[in-house]
DNA sequence: AGTCACAATGTAAGCGGTTACATTAATCAA
DNA sequence: TTGATTAATGTAACCGCTTACATTGTGACT
């Protein structure tokens, strides 16, 4: 069980074939010319030898690594996950074969424990919001290490590639929807993580709106949501106790949605009628699949992923990248704001 | 921005704090004691100079890599697939610290390329199902390589750990519910991806009831719906214009009945007085959201994550493993089968 | 005082690759 | 024919760690 590398090294494969090491090396990465029967000679014996070069050495040797890391936060591993994995993995996996290192880190490690990722074990770092402090991206970014963030941008001193969606204006199109054509003016908001930046920019889009209409903002009709449909279930059964008048609900994700919306559906209030409600994101599963269907705002997900992964690789690649990807969204109008 | 190693490297540390790397190393491993006077003064220089051991250089010269792979089909990540890698991270990323290493391999690699994971950069891999060959699997459990397979039990000769969740008697049990609780017999069947062991066993707890009953399997009432959506959704579309008769729709999971959802919805059919329907899995937004809330079958998707990495952890430390878990499941009686 | 055990540290040989540089043989121009 | 060039290959240093083995110093025991 406890196997001390079983396994065939360069050196055996260049005895069998009766060449020196370098030659294999040369003939397996393509880095030199071989002659056409030197590396037949070398191809039969490693296939023969089932031979698999040593990672580690490799790296060692030219230290790369030839895998890219991504920076998650312990509770990111959410259903909202899953395309933007998959935009990642297309690229990274892809073409120039990196490997994808996952790491999550809890909050509480920052600034204490070293990142579990960063030069040592990976070539470049796709950084999840909120995951490095300041501090810690300071370090990595000063040592000239590739890194893009994602859902946060570069804090002002340090100019590291981000890709964030739009969220402001988009959520002030929304809450504008809800007053002007429904009419609906004492609005709940949901809000997400604390400085998340979504959430925040989110948040600002609600006071836009609001303001632009004249409405004054009302802290008692922020509740907490976290991105969780669980938390935002707790968050607005407690709402509904405290029996504060509303007929409009925010959400600032549609997964917080879903839980007001199975809160409000047990308080016995009816969606549109007492009470509309929006999300963000435009999870299909959820906007698509309540009943009425969730109005809300569509963030290209899968595509963050992609982007994001595909400015990294031309980073490691020692190749420039986009500073700043904004990546747009769009107001999807269905029947939780009280559209037919 | 191609910058070869800007790192520290021991030898500094050494030498910085006045002792041999050997003592470094010591120190940093705690493999052996160190006075306190030289820890500090360790201690000190490590976090002044910021550094951080190479991993390449750490794995080459223990032969470990604290790393093990996750190997998944190129079209694995669907949204099924966050509670998995949730339960997989949990353990892998927890006490012992290891590292998450993803890879996909496109069905068409098999016995071509070689595998992206393996020896040569993690310590374990856990193997999604059909991501392997039977003869690469054979190849890496002869080197005696720590390996769990995800959702397929081991080849028979070759006893690899498994972790399999329960599919043949919940389905029968679904299947004959919806025989003698709601009197359907003309039951369609939205067969999974061709060699997946969790689609073949449900198709068997499809047959199984039938058999039961004295319904004869027809097979024209079998149609590929492939775990997916949208699959399932032209299939469905598909199958409707055929005209058919038919009062039932059992789906191999949650995903496809969405997708069978739709398409009834879109021509017309009401469910479940017309049709009745009912998934696998009890995807939470599916199933509940769903109205008709879709009757299904839980599978503790997150436990398997957690139980397959377990296992796996525990090959990798020299530990002995359970050669075979299977998950029970269980029977969800919602609406759309006809209960009320 | 001499021997021993043990704690703390140092020395140097790998781990399995890559690659700069050296070597050899073959080809070519004059 | 010969020196220069080039193609194919070999030699060995090096990447940054770990660790077996060697060394030194100290206190305990006889």
């Amino acid at each position: 069980m406890v196997q001390k590398t079983p396994s065939v090294t360069i050196r055996q494969v260049a005895e069998q074939a009766g060449v020196s090491v370098a030659t294999v090396s040369r003939f397996l990465n393509k880095s030199a010319a071989v002659s056409p029967e030197t590396a037949a000679r070398i191809n039969e014996v490693v296939s023969s030898l089932n031979y698999v070069p040593n990672s580690a050495a490799r790296n060692l040797a030219t230290s790369k690594t030839k895998s890219i890391g991504l920076l998650l936060s312990d509770n990111s591993f959410s259903d909202y996950f899953t395309p933007i994995l998959r935009g990642i993995e297309e690229v990274v996996t892809g073409l120039n074969r990196y490997n994808l290192l996952i790491a999550s880190r809890k909050r509480e490690a920052q600034d204490k424990d070293i990142p579990p990722l960063g030069h040592h074990n990976t070539d470049g770092l796709l950084v999840f919001v909120d995951t490095l402090s300041v501090a810690e991206l300071e370090i990595l970014a000063n040592s000239n290490f590739p890194m893009v963030l994602m859902y946060q941008s570069s804090p002002a001193h340090l100019s590291i590639p981000s890709v964030t969606i739009e969220n402001r204006a988009p959520m002030q199109e929304l809450v504008e929807h809800l007053i002007t054509e429904h009419n609906r003016k004492e609005i709940l908001f949901v809000a997400g993580p604390d400085g998340w930046q979504d959430s925040i920019e989110r948040e600002e889009g609600y006071r836009d709106a609001l303001k632009a209409h004249g409405i004054p903002f009302r802290p008692e009709l922020v509740i907490q949501g976290s991105f969780r449909r669980n938390v935002a279930y707790l968050a607005m059964l407690e709402f509904l106790v405290s029996d504060i008048d509303f007929n409009a609900v925010v959400a600032t994700n549609d997964e917080a949605a879903s839980g007001v919306f199975e809160a409000l559906r047990k308080s016995g209030k009816r969606i549109p009628e007492d009470v509309a409600l929006t999300g963000f994101d435009n999870r299909i599963f959820v906007a698509e699949y309540m009943t009425p269907k969730l109005t809300t705002v569509h963030a290209p997900v899968e595509e963050l992923g992609r982007m994001a992964a595909r400015q990294l690789v031309s980073l490691v690649e020692g190749q420039p990248a986009e500073m700043e990807t904004l990546l747009p969204t769009e107001v999807i109008i269905r029947q939780s704001c009280g559209c037919p």
